[in-house]
DNA sequence: GGCCTATCGATGCAATTTTATCGATAAAAC
DNA sequence: GTTTTATCGATAAAATTGCATCGATAGGCC
Protein backbone atom coordinates (compact mmCIF):
# COMPACT_ATOMS: atom_id res chain seq x y z
CA UNK A 1 0.00 0.00 0.00
CA UNK A 2 1.32 3.27 -0.95
CA UNK A 3 1.56 6.29 2.08
CA UNK A 4 -1.25 8.14 2.36
CA UNK A 5 -0.88 12.28 1.44
CA UNK A 6 1.18 13.84 4.11
CA UNK A 7 -1.22 16.72 4.62
CA UNK A 8 -4.02 14.48 4.86
CA UNK A 9 -2.73 11.96 8.24
CA UNK A 10 -3.91 13.74 11.16
CA UNK A 11 -1.49 15.38 14.20
CA UNK A 12 -3.32 12.49 16.46
CA UNK A 13 -1.63 10.05 14.58
CA UNK A 14 1.74 11.84 13.80
CA UNK A 15 2.09 12.16 17.35
CA UNK A 16 1.54 8.75 18.32
CA UNK A 17 3.82 7.21 15.55
CA UNK A 18 7.40 8.36 17.43
CA UNK A 19 5.90 6.19 20.52
CA UNK A 20 5.43 3.57 18.07
CA UNK A 21 9.09 4.04 16.93
CA UNK A 22 10.81 3.83 20.26
CA UNK A 23 8.63 0.57 21.22
CA UNK A 24 10.17 -0.59 18.04
CA UNK A 25 13.72 0.41 18.06
CA UNK A 26 13.84 -1.40 22.09
CA UNK A 27 12.70 -4.49 21.02
CA UNK A 28 14.93 -4.27 17.96
CA UNK A 29 17.67 -3.81 20.23
CA UNK A 30 16.35 -7.35 22.13
CA UNK A 31 16.78 -9.16 18.72
CA UNK A 32 12.92 -9.49 17.70
CA UNK A 33 12.27 -9.54 14.44
CA UNK A 34 7.79 -9.77 14.29
CA UNK A 35 5.65 -7.59 16.19
CA UNK A 36 2.05 -7.32 16.09
CA UNK A 37 -0.76 -4.89 16.61
CA UNK A 38 -1.48 -6.19 19.68
CA UNK A 39 1.81 -6.19 21.73
CA UNK A 40 2.84 -2.63 20.36
CA UNK A 41 -0.84 -1.51 21.72
CA UNK A 42 0.05 -3.54 25.36
CA UNK A 43 3.08 -0.69 26.13
CA UNK A 44 -0.41 2.36 25.64
CA UNK A 45 -3.72 2.61 27.32
CA UNK A 46 -5.30 2.38 23.60
CA UNK A 47 -6.29 -0.62 21.42
CA UNK A 48 -4.64 -2.31 18.68
CA UNK A 49 -7.33 -1.24 16.30
CA UNK A 50 -5.33 2.29 16.84
CA UNK A 51 -2.53 1.12 16.30
CA UNK A 52 -2.62 -0.80 12.87
CA UNK A 53 -4.64 2.23 11.44
CA UNK A 54 -1.89 4.76 12.57
CA UNK A 55 0.37 2.16 11.04
CA UNK A 56 -1.43 2.05 7.88
CA UNK A 57 -0.72 5.49 7.04
CA UNK A 58 3.39 4.51 6.78
CA UNK A 59 2.70 2.46 4.16
CA UNK A 60 3.99 -0.31 6.06
CA UNK A 61 2.26 -3.75 5.50
CA UNK A 62 2.38 -6.83 7.88
CA UNK A 63 1.38 -10.78 7.32
CA UNK A 64 -1.86 -11.94 8.56
CA UNK A 65 -0.74 -14.13 12.21
CA UNK A 66 2.98 -12.95 11.95
CA UNK A 67 2.62 -9.09 12.22
CA UNK A 68 5.23 -6.95 11.09
CA UNK A 69 8.89 -7.32 10.65
CA UNK A 70 10.52 -4.55 13.39
CA UNK A 71 13.28 -3.60 11.38
CA UNK A 72 11.09 -3.07 8.30
CA UNK A 73 8.42 -0.91 10.16
CA UNK A 74 11.14 1.46 11.85
CA UNK A 75 12.19 1.91 8.50
CA UNK A 76 9.17 2.99 7.03
CA UNK A 77 7.90 4.93 10.17
CA UNK A 78 11.03 7.17 9.76
CA UNK A 79 10.72 7.92 5.85
CA UNK A 80 6.96 8.89 6.71
CA UNK A 81 8.04 11.42 9.58
CA UNK A 82 11.22 12.33 6.84
CA UNK A 83 13.74 11.07 9.82
CA UNK A 84 15.62 8.67 7.41
CA UNK A 85 17.11 12.45 5.66
CA UNK A 86 18.90 14.35 8.60
CA UNK A 87 17.92 17.99 8.12
CA UNK A 88 20.56 20.59 9.63
CA UNK A 89 18.95 22.89 12.22
CA UNK A 90 20.39 26.45 13.66
CA UNK A 91 19.46 26.93 17.81
CA UNK A 92 19.08 30.17 19.11
CA UNK A 93 19.83 30.55 22.37
CA UNK A 94 23.00 29.39 24.78
CA UNK A 95 20.95 29.31 28.14
CA UNK A 96 20.41 26.34 29.91
CA UNK A 97 17.48 25.38 27.39
CA UNK A 98 20.15 25.64 24.57
CA UNK A 99 22.77 23.78 26.34
CA UNK A 100 20.30 20.95 27.07
CA UNK A 101 18.93 21.39 23.90
CA UNK A 102 22.74 20.59 22.41
CA UNK A 103 23.54 17.83 24.59
CA UNK A 104 20.88 16.10 23.39
CA UNK A 105 22.59 13.33 21.53
CA UNK A 106 19.35 10.84 20.12
CA UNK A 107 18.01 14.26 17.97
CA UNK A 108 20.04 12.35 15.08
CA UNK A 109 18.20 9.54 15.14
CA UNK A 110 15.01 12.12 14.99
CA UNK A 111 16.03 13.52 11.96
CA UNK A 112 17.38 16.78 13.35
CA UNK A 113 21.25 17.96 13.18
CA UNK A 114 21.90 21.31 15.20
CA UNK A 115 24.79 22.48 13.45
CA UNK A 116 25.12 26.14 14.67
CA UNK A 117 24.29 27.72 18.16
CA UNK A 118 23.57 31.58 17.60
CA UNK A 119 23.25 34.24 21.25
CA UNK A 120 23.54 37.85 21.63
CA UNK A 121 25.24 37.80 25.04
CA UNK A 122 29.16 38.88 24.52
CA UNK A 123 30.19 36.62 27.00
CA UNK A 124 29.16 33.70 25.49
CA UNK A 125 29.93 34.41 21.76
CA UNK A 126 32.74 32.48 21.02
CA UNK A 127 33.35 30.02 23.79
CA UNK A 128 31.66 26.33 23.27
CA UNK A 129 29.14 24.08 23.75
CA UNK A 130 29.57 20.80 23.16
CA UNK A 131 31.71 21.27 20.98
CA UNK A 132 29.86 23.59 18.93
CA UNK A 133 31.21 27.33 18.77
CA UNK A 134 28.70 29.99 19.84
CA UNK A 135 28.37 32.50 17.05
CA UNK A 136 27.09 36.03 17.14
CA UNK A 137 23.19 36.74 16.05
CA UNK A 138 24.14 38.74 12.88
CA UNK A 139 26.14 35.85 11.74
CA UNK A 140 22.71 34.53 11.65
CA UNK A 141 21.39 35.71 8.06
CA UNK A 142 24.28 35.05 6.14
CA UNK A 143 25.03 31.61 7.28
CA UNK A 144 21.20 30.49 6.75
CA UNK A 145 21.30 31.27 3.55
CA UNK A 146 25.02 30.01 2.45
CA UNK A 147 24.31 26.83 3.96
CA UNK A 148 20.23 26.12 3.18
CA UNK A 149 18.98 25.79 6.24
CA UNK A 150 15.41 25.04 6.84
CA UNK A 151 15.29 24.67 10.77
CA UNK A 152 15.34 26.69 13.43
CA UNK A 153 15.37 26.39 16.89
CA UNK A 154 14.55 29.24 19.56
CA UNK A 155 15.38 28.83 22.99
CA UNK A 156 15.43 32.07 24.15
CA UNK A 157 13.32 33.68 27.06
CA UNK A 158 9.89 34.66 26.23
CA UNK A 159 10.30 38.65 25.71
CA UNK A 160 13.06 38.10 23.03
CA UNK A 161 11.22 35.38 21.22
CA UNK A 162 9.32 37.03 18.65
CA UNK A 163 11.96 39.37 17.68
CA UNK A 164 14.09 35.74 16.71
CA UNK A 165 11.72 34.47 15.02
CA UNK A 166 11.27 37.25 12.70
CA UNK A 167 15.00 37.19 12.52
CA UNK A 168 15.10 33.69 11.51
CA UNK A 169 12.25 34.33 8.96
CA UNK A 170 13.29 37.16 7.63
CA UNK A 171 17.23 35.02 6.52
CA UNK A 172 14.90 32.66 5.26
CA UNK A 173 14.07 29.77 7.55
CA UNK A 174 11.07 27.42 6.40
CA UNK A 175 10.55 26.07 10.20
CA UNK A 176 10.56 26.97 13.57
CA UNK A 177 10.60 24.98 16.52
CA UNK A 178 9.78 27.12 19.48
CA UNK A 179 10.47 26.38 23.27
CA UNK A 180 9.46 29.97 24.51
CA UNK A 181 6.30 29.76 26.56
CA UNK A 182 4.79 32.46 24.03
CA UNK A 183 2.84 32.28 21.20
CA UNK A 184 4.01 33.95 18.04
CA UNK A 185 3.04 35.16 15.24
CA UNK A 186 4.56 33.63 12.19
CA UNK A 187 3.76 34.99 8.42
CA UNK A 188 1.75 32.21 5.71
CA UNK A 189 4.23 29.75 4.72
CA UNK A 190 5.88 29.11 7.18
CA UNK A 191 6.32 26.55 9.64
CA UNK A 192 5.61 27.29 13.49
CA UNK A 193 5.75 24.52 15.97
CA UNK A 194 5.35 25.18 19.73
CA UNK A 195 7.27 22.20 21.99
CA UNK A 196 4.78 23.90 25.07
CA UNK A 197 5.81 22.22 28.22
CA UNK A 198 3.64 23.76 30.06
CA UNK A 199 0.81 22.63 28.75
CA UNK A 200 1.99 19.66 30.04
CA UNK A 201 2.42 20.70 32.89
CA UNK A 202 -1.23 21.88 32.99
CA UNK A 203 -2.35 18.41 32.55
CA UNK A 204 -0.23 16.96 35.25
CA UNK A 205 -1.02 19.14 37.85
CA UNK A 206 -5.04 19.06 37.17
CA UNK A 207 -5.39 15.40 37.37
CA UNK A 208 -3.05 15.66 40.19
CA UNK A 209 -5.80 18.35 41.89
CA UNK A 210 -8.08 15.83 41.20
CA UNK A 211 -6.55 13.38 42.15
CA UNK A 212 -5.95 14.71 45.69
CA UNK A 213 -9.49 15.94 45.80
CA UNK A 214 -11.39 13.09 45.81
CA UNK A 215 -9.72 9.76 44.93
CA UNK A 216 -13.26 7.76 45.95
CA UNK A 217 -15.20 9.10 43.12
CA UNK A 218 -14.26 7.89 39.11
CA UNK B 1 -21.41 29.47 36.96
CA UNK B 2 -19.80 26.49 38.68
CA UNK B 3 -16.56 25.59 37.42
CA UNK B 4 -16.99 22.14 35.94
CA UNK B 5 -16.36 18.63 37.31
CA UNK B 6 -12.36 18.45 36.85
CA UNK B 7 -12.98 14.81 35.06
CA UNK B 8 -15.01 16.19 32.27
CA UNK B 9 -13.08 18.58 31.29
CA UNK B 10 -11.36 17.26 27.97
CA UNK B 11 -7.77 16.80 27.70
CA UNK B 12 -8.10 19.70 24.47
CA UNK B 13 -9.44 22.17 26.69
CA UNK B 14 -7.10 21.51 29.90
CA UNK B 15 -3.97 22.41 27.16
CA UNK B 16 -5.42 25.43 25.60
CA UNK B 17 -6.02 27.20 28.74
CA UNK B 18 -2.60 27.97 29.56
CA UNK B 19 -1.95 29.50 26.37
CA UNK B 20 -4.71 32.29 27.06
CA UNK B 21 -2.87 32.44 30.53
CA UNK B 22 0.27 33.67 28.64
CA UNK B 23 -1.68 36.59 26.75
CA UNK B 24 -3.66 37.41 29.34
CA UNK B 25 -0.87 37.91 31.76
CA UNK B 26 0.99 39.81 28.88
CA UNK B 27 -2.15 42.06 28.40
CA UNK B 28 -1.86 42.43 31.97
CA UNK B 29 0.97 44.02 31.94
CA UNK B 30 0.11 46.00 29.60
CA UNK B 31 -2.40 47.83 31.70
CA UNK B 32 -5.53 45.96 30.11
CA UNK B 33 -8.30 45.79 31.93
CA UNK B 34 -11.20 44.03 29.79
CA UNK B 35 -10.58 41.38 27.07
CA UNK B 36 -13.22 39.63 24.79
CA UNK B 37 -12.74 36.44 23.86
CA UNK B 38 -12.81 37.45 19.71
CA UNK B 39 -9.59 39.24 20.75
CA UNK B 40 -7.75 36.23 22.69
CA UNK B 41 -8.83 34.01 19.37
CA UNK B 42 -6.79 36.72 17.26
CA UNK B 43 -3.43 35.52 18.61
CA UNK B 44 -4.21 31.80 17.76
CA UNK B 45 -5.21 29.65 14.49
CA UNK B 46 -8.74 29.13 15.92
CA UNK B 47 -12.09 30.53 16.59
CA UNK B 48 -13.54 32.47 19.43
CA UNK B 49 -16.38 30.36 20.03
CA UNK B 50 -13.92 27.38 20.91
CA UNK B 51 -12.25 30.05 23.23
CA UNK B 52 -15.53 31.31 24.88
CA UNK B 53 -15.95 27.75 25.29
CA UNK B 54 -12.98 26.96 27.27
CA UNK B 55 -13.22 29.54 29.21
CA UNK B 56 -16.87 28.80 30.82
CA UNK B 57 -15.44 25.29 32.28
CA UNK B 58 -13.15 27.58 34.28
CA UNK B 59 -16.34 29.20 35.86
CA UNK B 60 -15.30 32.81 35.01
CA UNK B 61 -18.16 35.18 33.65
CA UNK B 62 -17.75 37.57 31.66
CA UNK B 63 -19.96 40.70 30.25
CA UNK B 64 -21.87 41.47 27.02
CA UNK B 65 -20.05 43.93 24.93
CA UNK B 66 -17.13 44.37 27.48
CA UNK B 67 -15.45 41.02 27.59
CA UNK B 68 -13.65 39.20 30.79
CA UNK B 69 -12.43 41.75 33.49
CA UNK B 70 -8.32 40.72 32.91
CA UNK B 71 -7.26 39.76 36.15
CA UNK B 72 -10.49 38.00 37.59
CA UNK B 73 -10.03 35.70 33.98
CA UNK B 74 -6.11 34.78 34.80
CA UNK B 75 -7.12 33.99 38.86
CA UNK B 76 -10.10 31.87 37.56
CA UNK B 77 -7.75 29.63 34.99
CA UNK B 78 -5.02 29.57 37.44
CA UNK B 79 -7.32 28.22 39.98
CA UNK B 80 -8.93 26.08 38.13
CA UNK B 81 -6.03 24.50 36.79
CA UNK B 82 -4.75 24.55 40.90
CA UNK B 83 -1.76 26.79 39.62
CA UNK B 84 -2.52 29.48 42.80
CA UNK B 85 -1.54 26.30 45.17
CA UNK B 86 2.76 26.16 44.67
CA UNK B 87 3.15 22.17 44.95
CA UNK B 88 6.97 20.65 46.19
CA UNK B 89 8.53 18.86 43.61
CA UNK B 90 11.40 16.78 43.25
CA UNK B 91 13.51 16.72 40.21
CA UNK B 92 15.44 13.19 39.46
CA UNK B 93 18.36 13.50 37.27
CA UNK B 94 21.05 16.34 37.24
CA UNK B 95 22.28 16.47 33.46
CA UNK B 96 21.81 18.90 30.97
CA UNK B 97 18.39 18.62 30.91
CA UNK B 98 17.95 18.91 34.76
CA UNK B 99 20.13 22.16 34.47
CA UNK B 100 17.58 23.21 32.19
CA UNK B 101 14.42 22.41 34.32
CA UNK B 102 16.49 24.19 37.36
CA UNK B 103 17.03 27.05 35.52
CA UNK B 104 13.87 27.54 34.54
CA UNK B 105 12.74 30.40 37.03
CA UNK B 106 9.03 30.58 36.06
CA UNK B 107 7.50 27.40 36.87
CA UNK B 108 6.73 29.09 40.26
CA UNK B 109 3.88 31.03 38.38
CA UNK B 110 3.13 27.54 36.99
CA UNK B 111 2.18 26.36 40.39
CA UNK B 112 5.87 24.60 40.24
CA UNK B 113 8.49 24.61 42.91
CA UNK B 114 11.35 22.16 42.56
CA UNK B 115 12.52 21.90 46.31
CA UNK B 116 15.56 18.97 45.85
CA UNK B 117 17.95 17.41 42.92
CA UNK B 118 18.63 13.38 42.65
CA UNK B 119 21.26 11.87 41.12
CA UNK B 120 23.42 8.81 41.45
CA UNK B 121 26.11 10.05 39.76
CA UNK B 122 29.43 10.14 43.07
CA UNK B 123 30.66 13.24 41.23
CA UNK B 124 27.36 14.72 40.90
CA UNK B 125 26.65 14.20 44.68
CA UNK B 126 27.21 17.40 46.99
CA UNK B 127 27.43 19.99 44.52
CA UNK B 128 25.25 22.71 43.58
CA UNK B 129 22.88 23.49 41.00
CA UNK B 130 21.09 26.87 40.53
CA UNK B 131 21.48 27.31 44.80
CA UNK B 132 20.14 23.84 45.15
CA UNK B 133 22.00 20.86 46.27
CA UNK B 134 22.46 17.31 44.70
CA UNK B 135 21.11 14.51 47.00
CA UNK B 136 22.05 10.69 46.32
CA UNK B 137 19.29 8.75 45.06
CA UNK B 138 19.20 6.43 48.04
CA UNK B 139 18.04 9.58 50.31
CA UNK B 140 14.96 9.76 47.83
CA UNK B 141 12.34 7.75 49.23
CA UNK B 142 12.52 8.92 53.82
CA UNK B 143 12.75 12.59 52.16
CA UNK B 144 9.33 11.90 49.86
CA UNK B 145 7.72 10.91 52.77
CA UNK B 146 9.07 13.57 55.45
CA UNK B 147 8.05 16.35 52.96
CA UNK B 148 5.08 14.72 51.57
CA UNK B 149 6.14 15.24 47.89
CA UNK B 150 3.27 14.28 45.30
CA UNK B 151 5.20 15.19 42.14
CA UNK B 152 8.41 13.40 40.49
CA UNK B 153 10.35 14.99 37.67
CA UNK B 154 12.64 12.25 35.54
CA UNK B 155 14.75 14.10 33.08
CA UNK B 156 16.70 10.74 33.14
CA UNK B 157 17.88 8.86 30.03
CA UNK B 158 15.46 6.37 28.59
CA UNK B 159 17.31 3.22 29.90
CA UNK B 160 17.17 4.63 33.45
CA UNK B 161 13.65 5.69 33.48
CA UNK B 162 11.46 3.34 34.19
CA UNK B 163 13.67 2.15 37.40
CA UNK B 164 13.60 6.06 38.85
CA UNK B 165 9.55 5.96 38.06
CA UNK B 166 9.24 2.92 40.31
CA UNK B 167 11.34 4.04 42.90
CA UNK B 168 9.68 7.03 43.02
CA UNK B 169 6.25 5.14 43.10
CA UNK B 170 7.70 2.65 45.48
CA UNK B 171 8.30 6.14 47.78
CA UNK B 172 4.84 7.42 47.74
CA UNK B 173 4.99 9.63 44.52
CA UNK B 174 1.57 10.31 43.39
CA UNK B 175 2.04 12.16 40.01
CA UNK B 176 5.47 11.63 37.50
CA UNK B 177 6.20 14.27 34.92
CA UNK B 178 8.42 12.05 32.14
CA UNK B 179 11.41 13.76 30.13
CA UNK B 180 12.55 10.41 29.08
CA UNK B 181 10.90 9.63 25.78
CA UNK B 182 10.61 5.98 26.73
CA UNK B 183 7.07 4.84 27.15
CA UNK B 184 6.75 4.13 31.11
CA UNK B 185 4.69 1.68 33.02
CA UNK B 186 2.64 2.83 36.14
CA UNK B 187 0.42 1.78 38.21
CA UNK B 188 -3.53 2.24 38.99
CA UNK B 189 -3.93 5.54 40.85
CA UNK B 190 -0.43 7.03 39.88
CA UNK B 191 -0.65 9.75 37.88
CA UNK B 192 1.70 9.91 34.13
CA UNK B 193 2.50 12.57 32.56
CA UNK B 194 5.14 12.85 29.38
CA UNK B 195 6.89 15.81 27.81
CA UNK B 196 7.43 14.29 24.97
CA UNK B 197 9.30 16.56 22.63
CA UNK B 198 9.84 14.11 19.91
CA UNK B 199 6.01 14.05 19.49
CA UNK B 200 6.49 18.06 18.34
CA UNK B 201 9.30 16.89 16.38
CA UNK B 202 7.32 14.58 14.36
CA UNK B 203 4.75 17.16 13.60
CA UNK B 204 7.51 19.90 12.67
CA UNK B 205 9.33 18.03 10.63
CA UNK B 206 6.35 16.05 8.77
CA UNK B 207 5.12 19.36 7.77
CA UNK B 208 8.03 20.45 6.87
CA UNK B 209 8.67 17.82 4.49
CA UNK B 210 5.25 18.14 3.02
CA UNK B 211 6.26 22.13 2.54
CA UNK B 212 9.64 20.95 0.29
CA UNK B 213 7.85 18.19 -1.69
CA UNK B 214 5.37 20.09 -2.80
CA UNK B 215 4.53 24.01 -1.90
CA UNK B 216 2.10 24.55 -4.77
CA UNK B 217 -0.69 22.42 -3.44
CA UNK B 218 -2.96 22.99 -0.49
C1' DG C 1 -3.98 -32.36 4.00
C1' DG C 2 -7.70 -30.25 6.83
C1' DC C 3 -8.83 -27.58 10.86
C1' DC C 4 -7.90 -24.01 14.22
C1' DT C 5 -6.16 -19.68 15.76
C1' DA C 6 -4.16 -15.18 15.44
C1' DT C 7 -3.65 -11.14 12.85
C1' DC C 8 -4.29 -7.98 9.02
C1' DG C 9 -7.22 -4.83 6.34
C1' DA C 10 -11.69 -2.62 5.49
C1' DT C 11 -16.15 -0.97 6.48
C1' DG C 12 -19.47 0.91 9.54
C1' DC C 13 -20.74 2.81 14.17
C1' DA C 14 -20.27 5.67 18.43
C1' DA C 15 -18.26 9.30 21.01
C1' DT C 16 -15.97 13.34 21.35
C1' DT C 17 -14.55 17.76 19.76
C1' DT C 18 -15.06 21.73 17.11
C1' DT C 19 -17.76 24.95 14.62
C1' DA C 20 -22.01 27.39 13.54
C1' DT C 21 -26.43 29.54 14.76
C1' DC C 22 -29.63 32.10 17.62
C1' DG C 23 -31.45 35.07 21.17
C1' DA C 24 -30.22 38.20 25.17
C1' DT C 25 -27.70 41.97 27.05
C1' DA C 26 -25.11 46.03 27.61
C1' DA C 27 -22.46 49.82 25.95
C1' DA C 28 -21.97 53.34 22.24
C1' DA C 29 -23.86 56.34 18.65
C1' DC C 30 -27.23 59.37 17.05
C1' DG D 1 -34.60 57.93 24.21
C1' DT D 2 -34.03 54.92 20.35
C1' DT D 3 -31.09 52.46 17.29
C1' DT D 4 -26.93 50.11 16.36
C1' DT D 5 -23.23 47.08 17.36
C1' DA D 6 -20.42 43.83 19.78
C1' DT D 7 -20.25 40.18 22.91
C1' DC D 8 -21.87 36.59 25.97
C1' DG D 9 -24.29 32.19 26.77
C1' DA D 10 -26.74 28.18 25.12
C1' DT D 11 -28.19 24.95 21.81
C1' DA D 12 -27.75 22.48 17.43
C1' DA D 13 -25.09 20.79 13.57
C1' DA D 14 -20.81 19.17 11.41
C1' DA D 15 -16.39 17.14 11.51
C1' DT D 16 -13.07 14.52 13.50
C1' DT D 17 -11.42 10.81 16.10
C1' DG D 18 -11.46 6.43 18.20
C1' DC D 19 -13.58 1.79 18.49
C1' DA D 20 -15.93 -2.59 17.14
C1' DT D 21 -17.21 -5.91 13.94
C1' DC D 22 -16.49 -8.68 9.75
C1' DG D 23 -14.22 -11.43 6.21
C1' DA D 24 -9.57 -12.85 4.39
C1' DT D 25 -5.08 -14.78 4.98
C1' DA D 26 -1.24 -17.26 6.75
C1' DG D 27 1.03 -20.08 9.96
C1' DG D 28 0.68 -23.95 13.60
C1' DC D 29 -1.29 -28.46 15.01
C1' DC D 30 -3.27 -32.93 14.61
Amino acid sequence: MEPKILSAVSRSTLKRLPLYLHVLEDLHRRGVVYVSCTTIARKFDFGPILVRKDLEVTGAAGKAKIGFRVAGLIDDIKKFLGWHNVQDAFLVGAGNLGKALLGYQDFDSYGLNIVAVFDNDPRKIGTRIFNKEVLALDKLAPLVKRMHINIGIVAVSSEGAQAVVDALVAAGIRAVWNFAPAPLEIPEGVILENARLTQSLAVLTNKLKSLLAGPEKE
